[in-house]
DNA sequence: CATAGATCCTGTATGC
DNA sequence: TGCATACAGGATCTAT
């Protein structure tokens, strides 16, 4: 669950406290936390040591930490990251008690904390990965090249957003999720963002107007920046900052876990459907079905 | 190629 | 109390 806003939360704790650190000692506790570095963990753990860190980068719902090689002294390696479902960063003072689920441990030449990886689901995972070329002449890690920019990257191209979404035939909330036409966007803002938009989830993307498009986008950019604000969204323990300090904007949904509760607009019962092995939360009277829009394809 | 569905994983909540 | 079941869901894999 931790979406972009979550993820920028984990990225801005990181990088005011790891970069320029290098690392002295790396651990992996358990082997699936690493199942996507192919060479393995011992292969992992000693291309890490001795390496220093020079950023914290973050697309949709990855981040990567850009290595400079003790050795060579340049940067053609980063250390990628996501969350998955349950994985959390920790920044935690060497010698305190080893959290239930810990996969990885960096230790620092600095002392002082050390960089936890912390997962319970294990969807999430750590791998080291080379750093190429991306389309604006910046660097990213190989396995994140085939991830949309996300809406809050200042290259973002909306038009091309807009573009994209109207050449698919699936449902606009099926769409949202797909992290090729634009990243970072997860079940609570898909279904926020739908909100603010009056669309329901289940409306084919390739009838909808370009305009209704492009305020969907500037719904879910709001969204996005309003739970920044806030620390994130938290709906218990697992969603924390390198702190393990939960974010608030809980408090702020108008759609997404609210079943049953009244619509922020008009009062309606919010109702929650099954949705690709999840739940969708929706206004049924604001957003309105695909079958209200027939065939007259009005929205052109 | 686009699209849809299954799958991975473990802890918590709920029902009987 | 114990047991079974549903649920949380991002990314990836397989099937059509």
């Amino acid at each position: 669950m931790p979406e972009l806003p979550e993820v920028e939360v984990v990225r801005r704790g990181l990088a005011r406290w790891v970069v320029g650190r290098r690392i002295t000692h790396a651990e992996v506790l358990h082997p699936r936390a690493v199942r996507r570095h192919a060479a393995g963990a011992g292969d992992f753990v000693g291309r890490l040591e001795g390496t220093q860190i020079a950023a914290v980068s973050r697309r949709g719902k990855y981040l990567w930490l850009p290595l400079r090689s003790d050795d060579v002294g340049s940067i053609d390696d980063a250390l990628v990251g996501h969350l998955g479902m349950s994985g959390q960063l920790l920044l935690q003072p060497q010698g305190s008690p080893d959290e239930t689920h810990l996969r990885v441990r960096l230790a620092f030449d600095t002392g002082g904390r050390e960089l936890r990886f912390v997962d319970q689901r294990t969807f999430g995972g750590l791998a080291l990965d080379a750093l190429v070329e991306d389309d604006s002449g910046g660097r990213i890690p190989t396995s994140v090249a085939h991830i949309a920019r996300d809406p809050l990257d200042p290259l973002f191209d909306d038009d091309a957003f807009a573009r994209s979404v109207r050449r698919r035939s699936s449902e606009i909330k099926r769409v949202l999720l797909d992290q090729t036409v634009a990243s970072g966007i997860g079940n609570i803002y898909a279904d926020e963002a739908l909100w603010r938009s009056r669309l329901h989830g289940g409306r084919p993307a390739d009838r909808l107007s370009r305009l209704v498009v492009l305020a969907l986008l500037g719904h879910v950019r709001d969204v996005m920046n309003e739970a920044l604000e806030q620390g994130g969204t938290s709906f218990d323990a697992l969603y924390v900052n390198v702190n393990g300090e939960s974010g608030y904007f809980d408090r702020s949904l108008s759609a997404y876990g609210q079943e049953g509760l009244p619509c922020p607009r008009c009062g309606t019962p919010i109702r929650r459907i099954a949705f690709m092995n999840r739940s969708s939360y929706f206004c049924p009277v604001c957003q309105r079905s695909a079958r209200h829009h027939g065939a007259a394809a009005q929205d052109r």
